[in-house]
DNA sequence: TAATGTGAAGTTATTCACAGCA
DNA sequence: TGCTGTGAATAACTTCACATTA
């Protein structure tokens, strides 16, 4: 028996769909902003840059939260979404690796605006500990377990060198942060019941690479396999 | 008649795949640094953070470059992965926005070790045109134009704030620019043909407060939920 | 009547499990 | 024998198309 009450916390939520979630509701804000007090799925759709069938797809799992033959409440939505993903409290963050990454990191206001509190700076370079970066000032990396423990961190960011994400991992997941967003270009290994994203601007580029070079090899391909359809089909 | 050679361009190799193509080429050098020779599926798997079905499925859509009962030469494989990908060629690349994420863009050292080369930092700020990030002097917006042509620049990547950002993807589009990596977090619309992948730090971790929020509820929502199908149950 | 919410169909991705080969 | 490469099975995701409802 797996009945269920329509406000059921269990209730899964598709991977796919928490990803873009966050989407919407930016797109939200910014409806919001420019005045804008409802609006369709079409019109949501075209703000966060997807099909208006799979928007309301997404929004489906999360409730019903539209009007037929209306549309969407824009505030009512944008505070739905903004609960399910749990940005409407406050998120104490530490990010460990303050070079040029962690300081963008650290300065970052996108963050901050939501919910997520950056509440220290942590780093193994002797030279760096005591500067002030973004109103912060950058702490021993040995520091962490107080600092996790004083604000209740449950999600830590590294910002190191590849060579020591690994440590660090393994150091967050020891002291009891459960969820990492990994900028390190390195693979990270954690138990079961941890999170870990990765961010990796190089991998990103690679894949724009490779669609770059397919497209520049588009006249020479068309007509290669052109050929090859006619040598394998007078062959066949 | 689609009958085709074995080194055919046109092969398709599936979206996933081709994200993951750059991981493996990744942990591939760091097994060749580490005076690996050979590897297994399960090996590469490992290091990858993939399993090894999911490996080899995918290194059967490049071709078949092990060998049964014994593995793949890394370097070999390496090679192969990294020609697929483009990485064996050379990238200039434009910067625009040398704001602090600008900054650490233009630092990383992992583009260039790529094939990534950052041939011009651009931004609309008078006050920064003229210094030199990272060994590479600021140079105004309007100059796009003139460096694309320059360099045969296919690569842009978008580092402004969000409200600059799809004015600047405009202008690149009109350029001539086919690939775009968008870090402003902002959607930009882009006509057919142009890829644009994008980098949104903020949502990176929306997406772990979501799972983070689940854990956290965990043991009062696995005690709800039981309470639920006994009531549930019981009232069916 | 206009737009949501959703079964059903279609597509893509993952995993299984083993045939085939060095 | 051991490991790759791959069909077949499964799962996840997307899109279609329309019944439903304010």
């Amino acid at each position: 028996m797996t009945t269920r009450s329509s406000t059921d916390a269990n209730r899964v939520i598709p991977e796919a769909t928490v990803a873009r979630l966050p989407v919407y509701l930016r797109a939200l804000t910014a409806l919001a902003d420019s005045g804008i007090r409802t609006c369709s799925s079409e019109d949501l759709a075209i703000a966060a840059g997807v099909n208006s069938a799979k928007l309301r797809k997404d929004l489906s799992h999360l409730g019903s939260y539209g009007t037929r033959g209306v549309g969407y409440d824009v505030d009512y939505l944008r505070y739905q979404i903004a609960r399910e993903i749990g940005v409407t409290q406050d998120w104490p963050v530490v990010i460990v690796g303050i070079g040029n990454l962690g300081h963008a990191l650290a300065n970052y206001s996108g963050f901050r605006s939501r919910g997520f509190r950056v509440v220290a700076l942590l780093d193994a370079d002797p030279q760096l500990i005591g500067q002030t970066v973004a109103g912060v000032a950058v702490r021993a990396f040995d520091e962490l377990e107080a600092i996790v423990q004083e604000h209740d961190v449950a999600i830590g960011v590294i910002a190191t060198p590849a060579v020591a994400a690994q440590s660090v991992a393994d150091r967050m997941v020891a002291i009891g942060i459960t969820s990492i967003l990994n900028f390190a270009p390195a693979v990270v290994a954690v138990p079961d019941g941890v999170d870990v994203r990765k961010v990796d601007l190089s991998i990103e580029l690679q894949i724009l690479a490779y669609h770059e070079q397919r497209k520049a090899n588009g006249a020479d391909a068309a007509a290669a396999a052109a050929a090859a359809v006619t040598v394998d089909g007078g062959a066949a």
